[in-house]
DNA sequence: TACTATCTCTATCATATTAGTAGAGTATAC
DNA sequence: GTATACTCTACTAATATGATAGAGATAGTA
């Protein structure tokens, strides 16, 4: 698996939109503004992200995007396999995939099995919400540090 | 981290050289042709694994390929890292990385230390002397079956 | 209504990576 | 001295990545 921009932004965003979830729309700009997103990149993104289900976008004046779910709902894993793609870190391991013939005698195949095993956990088990929880916990502790 | 082709040849090569250690040496042709892998392409990658350390060569008649260390030396991440690059999952992870100033604000470096990790704890901790080991269990398996 | 802020959509582009292919050259055993 | 096998550099086609450009649609409001 591999992060790419488009990916590591998709993730930025989807945060500032989970952080001001309940709230009015953000706007592009501010949301490219503030994660140092090329704007119009930031544009095809969200306009990807919508077609996912995971933002909706209200047009005109006082317009924006807003999240579509609540950030517990949505997980990392989501996100990134909705971006970048599978996680898995050879075609071998993807549905339907026809190669690979000699299954049994690939002695590769639990290595990427237990990588992909490794990612999907990690992933998959940390929402938007936690981490909310995490950036909150932060700011306390700095704020504590003072 | 993403499996490439030419990973996926160079892993295939290492471990056939890795079967036939202490033999004479297997020429690309033969190389090529057990992994199904195209000749000029392997050729390369066999100079590529040649200059990291992992093949010798002879040339001329009753030449070919031979493994420069024993298989218990050699790591399934030591290819993978050579041929394919580092195994972290985003750039911001890489030594000497520059950027991602923001370090202690970014909430995802965990995710993706928690998955370099989990990477790099299964390709290091398999060596080709281990996948040989695998390989002759299955074929008893078999013989077992018959 | 006109204006303006905002999202929408399609096209285009530069660069890098991937997965090869081509062909001439070098060394060695016999 | 010739066949066999490795060596080296260059080239290419296809795809992915990280954008940029510009025209269009929609909604609030003066
Ligand atoms: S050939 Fe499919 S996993 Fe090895
Ligand atoms: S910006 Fe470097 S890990 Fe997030």
């Amino acid at each position: 698996m591999r992060i790419t921009y488009k990916g590591d932004y998709a993730l930025k965003t989807i945060l500032d939109l989970a952080v001001h979830y309940g709230d009015s729309p953000v706007t592009i700009h501010d949301l490219a503004r503030r994660a140092d997103i090329p704007t119009k990149f930031l544009e095809q993104i969200l306009l990807d992200l919508k077609r996912g289900g995971f933002v909706e976008s209200r047009r005109g004046k006082v317009g924006g995007y807003l999240l579509a779910k609540h950030p517990a709902e949505i997980k990392v894993g989501n996100v990134i396999r909705f971006i970048d793609g599978p996680t898995e870190p050879v075609a071998c391991l993807e549905k339907d995939y026809s190669g690979c013939q000699d299954m049994f005698r690939c002695v590769f195949k639990p290595i990427w099995q237990k990588i992909n095993r490794a990612i999907s956990n990690i992933v998959d088990n940390i929402t938007f919400e936690d981490l909310i929880k995490q950036l909150q916990a932060k700011k306390e502790a700095i704020i504590y540090q003072i």
